[in-house]
DNA sequence: AAAATGTGCAACCGCAACAAG
DNA sequence: GCTTGTTGCGGTTGCACATTT
């Protein structure tokens, strides 16, 4: 690994980039300006907020040096002003390789629904047999999905109870048919003794209720997955194109060559002079702290 | 077209467990 | 055994985008 290597980690850091992550990170950029020239006087303070694309390309790099662990040293020395355990979680959500981008599929669906009838909340152990996938995706999508459900429950209830009143088959909205439906195909489930248990019934619920937008949604997922295998890929393809590059980041040919590939920090410019990449010792870095 | 509402998700917070000194 | 620092976890919040009215 040399800084050159890095600096591809940090193009491709910006080529990954979601649309919602790069507004984050203009919003961010922004507000560092703006903390940058109110801070000038004062200690650092900890940033909080989206990270910036400059952040995670930063954070790669410094993980790729001391692996993952020791969040506070590694955030100290990288000079990120973000906490360690704030690093921790940027890299396990977002930046760990092998990360799965893009919606729950069915089958891991089934499988979130078995181990949380199995674990109940404990969202880690079920990552775990989820490979690509965090706890913090996983809750979120319980969450979501649990919200659904009683938005669909009350919802059918309500349908149910105004067409028993009226009796308009037209009443409700798009939403609220659709809600009817997967309820009615809950209850039917329930009643024909089609799930043994209620994890079941809403298993089956949300694939009904999801069939008319499955086909579309497998589309959207296959469009929209970006794995962090295909990060690193990049970023090691980008490895063996930067091998070409001549010294420095002058060199000719390549787009990368046009801008530095990461910000400053308080050991960016002992990094930028090569030595960095010949020290493999944490101690070097403390005492480098030290003396900064 | 604009406002209101819903949805998805990144990030923060507080706590607990663990290890090292 | 106590203190301190680090890490991991679950719950929660807030924001941006999408959809609906």
């Amino acid at each position: 690994m040399d800084h050159r290597s890095m600096a591809a980690a940090a193009m491709s850091m910006s080529m990954f980039g979601r649309s919602k992550q790069k507004k984050d990170g203009e919003r961010s950029s922004s507000s560092i300006g703006n903390q940058q020239a109110a801070a000038a006087a004062l200690p650092p303070r900890m940033r909080k907020g989206p990270w910036t694309e400059e952040e995670d390309a930063q954070l790669v790099w410094f993980v790729r040096l001391f692996g993952e662990r020791r969040w506070d040293f590694l955030a100290k020395v990288s000079g990120l002003r973000r906490t360690g355990k704030s690093c921790r979680l940027r890299w396990v959500n977002y930046l760990h390789p092998g990360l799965r981008r893009g919606r729950i599929t069915p089958d891991e669906e089934r499988l979130i629904l078995e181990l949380h009838a199995q674990y109940g909340s404990r969202w880690s152990r079920i990552a775990r047999s989820l490979p690509g996938r965090t706890d913090n995706e996983i809750k979120n999508y319980w969450r979501t999905r649990t919200r659904k459900q009683k938005a669909s429950a009350s919802s059918s209830s309500t349908v149910t109870t105004t067409a028993s009143c009226s009796g308009s088959p037209s009443s409700g909205s798009g939403r609220l048919t659709a809600a009817s439906s997967s309820a009615v195909t809950e209850s039917a489930l329930r009643e024909s003794g089609g799930g043994d248990d209620d994890e079941d019934a809403e298993l089956d619920e949300a694939s009904t209720t999801a069939a008319s937008q499955h086909r579309h949604q497998q589309q959207q997922q296959q469009e929209s997955s970006y794995t962090m295998d295909q990060f690193w890929n990049e970023i090691a393809a980008a490895d063996a194109a930067a091998s070409y590059m001549v010294d420095g980041w002058g060199g000719a040919g390549h787009p990368a060559a046009a801008e530095p590939p990461l910000p400053s920090s308080p050991v960016w410019e002992y990094c930028s002079d090569y030595s960095l990449w010949r020290i493999d010792d944490e101690e070097y870095y403390k005492k480098m702290l030290d003396a900064s």
